[in-house]
DNA sequence: TATGAATGAGTGTTCATTCAT
DNA sequence: TATGAATGAACACTCATTCAT
């Protein structure tokens, strides 16, 4: 993962990683002895939930090397499960795509609120932005099926462009304040830049940090 | 279609349209009288090559707006043609993606021949990239799957990129010798950083246009 | 429930309904303190037993509803247990199927050894087609589906046929000896005709007592 | 086929297992020259057309024989086709259960029209009566799929009861006006009680004889 | 040569059944 | 013992590709 000088390697791929496991684990298995999850949802049993999990980041990691028409057949034998554990967990296509989405979203959010009070508003926004490529190179493969299947205005689509376009705008606007970043530039410009680097197939990291020190610089005030 | 203050309006959608067209029946109907086009092939039947053009035309317009996973069937009716006829042209699925994609790269070829010639290095190359951008919207269907079938070393890959690379070094480094642009940056860089933009799904023109100027500021020496 | 002028009210819906519930939980709760039921197997617990029992009901209800062929896993979630406790009591489809259909069968026993000593003999046969027809009702998306794996000569089939057609023969030679109804017509072609009358989707009460009137009108000597 | 004394041998299941065919294959080959069937669809080529043909009477045979959940798989197997011509012609199973539901209540409205002006009342409705016993055969392993799918008020449904219904009541009628049969009867009643003989499983034609004797005699007036 | 019918491997999904908790 | 998670065979359906017309 790509980090800048002085931004603290806190933010390495094998954190985030970790992070996200940690994450999902969590969010099923809560540490009390009540028998339901925060939300109201029966709480899954702890080798179900191990299996939630694998299965959530394999598809990602399938999705993101294979691209996204894998069969959920590749997906399930990747996570050492059978089909129909993967269909218990999700009873379809989507639901897995979108497990797999609102998951990435959910690291977004919380690099976000990590970065912003730790960092200074250029360095928090190239950190973050580091983040938003490497997550949006996941997203590439599934977001247009999912698109098509829930559609633009559905409850993830909202929520997703809210929670994304919401820390972006924070983060760029704080560096708009500092007067770090020129002004004429939207934070979905910002976003649509970087992001649109990783649609490209096979980037590789070094060339992705050169050019985001190209955005970076195309950002500054002329 | 983009363009910047004091370009001619010569590099409009239509024409870049008409002229698509234009080359790809020129391709297949030599004016020779032979009975061999120049390569050796059999010359096709007029019919057959409006047919086959058409194909192609009508496959990258099918792509572009469905998907890449359209059903081969689907193009052909679109064509007005039977699936038999399809498949009488391009024997596999595959060969149909290659000859819209290698059709893409030719248009992005001549436009370079067209501008170089004709406009200042900075203004050439925006002209360019605009083009780029277009023709990378068509693209982003069908690349993933071309390049996991023929491979990144095949003659097809390596051709286009020889074409597209080169045109965007030729125009790149025009400008760099100009000292316009800054030198630490190389010409695959921008094509990423540009092509990128237009992977994203929901592009606006306008939007397009902005971060094209982002580009190109960030472009320039500091 | 239908039954003729002059017919008690005795045998109404609901009475045939606790009948039957009554029954089951006899069956599998024996009144001794042995650890062993009649018949050489274990006892069961009474919520075991009423496990049992709630599954019964709920399959033959569910069948009936929602046709034969819906899910184990909606059966058992109606009767408000665990897939894993149904298997325990049925270990297959077929199982439950069958313990479906034995009750069935039972209840129509029942209901002709309370009918014969009560009634004239016509009145009797009446009143036991009409619970012949609500039984048969229930009966119609299981029976295929029983048969085809049991076969037409195992012990169920044999049981059954030897029940109903027993009883259906009891009632039918007592109206024939006393001269009420045609001699040229067996006990199973009334079975036939009256259940036949239930197969069809869809009927309603009026329109099967219209019929069962035709029918008796038919088996009168001519 | 069972048929009354004095009934023509005319209609014997062959007979009417012959007319079948010819009038499906008739459907879809007109004998002009024209490239479009009457109704205006596509003309099939003609060993298209006898796929389709063998598709239905096979489905049909199938469906009597094995009950209705057999897979498309088998039926096409037996129709010596492959899966996926069996979805060309009909691109679900429900389009498969339609035809074959058409193609039955068709016989059905041809063998009326061939009885009425034949036969005499009684004669006519018997004959009628026959035919449809053993259409009703088939229709039930279908029909419950059929209906729960297009819905009682679907064209299919509507149609089919109109031509039943209506032929019902025209033979019914018929009879009644000659005063050969009870006028307290539908011709809906008598459809069920017909047909509801069908619905037990593994009636035998004696038997079916035996009981059309009982109905018709009940509906004699009395 | 053009057509579109036929093919069958492959995919998403369901559900009876088994087994770890 | 009761539960429900895991399993995988089976099915409806799609689509690239072949081949008869």
């Amino acid at each position: 993962m790509y980090y800048v000088e002085g931004a603290s390697s806190y933010y390495t791929e094998g954190a985030s990683g970790y992070a996200r496991e940690e994450r999902m684990t969590d969010e099923v298995t809560p540490v009390t002895g009540t028998d339901e999850a925060p939300d109201g949802a029966p709480r899954l049993r702890a080798d179900a939930a191990r299996n939630r999990a694998k299965l959530v980041t394999t598809a990602r990691d399938v999705f993101t090397t294979e691209g996204g028409d894998v069969s959920l057949e590749s997906v399930a034998k990747a996570a050492g499960v059978g089909i129909g554990t993967l269909y218990r967990h999700f009873p379809s296509r989507l639901d897995l795509l979108e497990a797999v989405y609102r998951d990435e979203v959910d690291v977004l959010r919380e690099t976000a609120e990590k970065v912003v009070p730790n960092h200074p508003p250029v360095e928090a926004l190239e950190i973050w932005l580091t983040a938003f490529v490497d997550y949006a190179a996941t997203k590439r493969h599934i977001f247009t099926e999912l698109v098509e299947a829930v559609g633009r205005e559905s409850e993830l689509m909202t929520h997703s462009r809210e929670v994304i376009y919401g820390k972006a705008e924070l983060l760029v606007s704080r560096a708009q304040e500092a007067g770090e970043i020129r002004s004429d530039v939207t934070s979905q410009d910002v976003l649509r830049l970087v992001g649109g680097c990783t649609m490209m197939p096979n980037f590789d990291r070094e060339q992705t940090q050169r050019i985001l020190r190209i955005v970076m610089d195309g950002l500054r005030p002329q």
